[in-house]
DNA sequence: CAGGATCCCAGCTGATACTG
DNA sequence: CAGTATCAGCTGGGATCCTG
């Protein structure tokens, strides 16, 4: 026997690091960071309570459902708050919570670290393309 | 006519999005820093200088593609160093440039924060599935 | 108005095999 | 040792249609 093959190993491995990501918060929270809506809808909100249609217009090119999906899941993580207000049309506000507001702190510093750092980024870019024609 | 359609609205605007968002840095890096094995490396090479080997064996689970994948892109952004040596194997070396080991920074706060903040998530979670059974 | 349900395609991921 | 090349599978996201 001993024939634990490199596949089988990396097999297992694989598994662990599964699991361990998925007990990862930073992972977790990397991952909602970075869903292709959820920087948008938090910047959204972030002046002040918006309309579910309201959202939708503001965010060019979201689908209903990705829309919907995004805040979903927002609001299940505790980012964002859903009230529904049963009028005659309904309407849905949405809004950040303060947990949600940290985190929109967070975000800014995210992008004020990639303004700060993207000419550097760009140039680095650059001089590995023309290094490399492929 | 005038026949707009809601999906062609849409569409353009989707466009604009699209032409938007390869232009914002702020989304770019988000996206890199969430890709799943970027944040992985990036904690790797910070405890110091890492050959190819090394890095395949302290990240479990990713295949050399994927290694490899990762290590160009983050080069290519002037994240990282690549070093060979060509010696009798051919030994390659990977370092945290200047602006890694920031970026490494920013992501350490990122963790702090799920760190901080995941039980409020958590907390949050779990109310939500308990009053929308689905 | 605010969504739910369904279908479907593209792209990324990963496994495997091969090379300088 | 440090990759590259190829192929298959899955999942995310959008389009579309429908409801309370």
């Amino acid at each position: 026997m001993a024939t634990t093959t490199a596949a089988q190993r990396r097999e297992q491995a694989r598994a662990d690091y599964d699991a361990f990501l998925r007990a990862c918060p930073s992972h977790q929270l990397l991952g909602r960071l970075s869903d292709k809506w959820v920087g948008l809808v938090i910047a959204a909100l972030s002046g002040g309570t918006k309309r579910y249609s309201d959202l939708g217009r503001q965010i060019a090119g979201v689908s209903p459902k990705m829309l919907t999906q995004t805040l979903r899941t927002l609001e299940r993580d505790g980012i964002i708050s859903r009230t529904v207000t049963p009028s005659v049309p309904v309407r849905v506000d949405y809004d950040l919570t303060p947990l949600g507001t940290s985190l929109a702190t967070l975000l800014t510093a995210v992008k004020d670290w990639a303004e700060t750092h993207f000419e550097e980024v760009r140039a680095a870019r650059e001089r590995y393309d023309t290094e490399n024609p492929t």
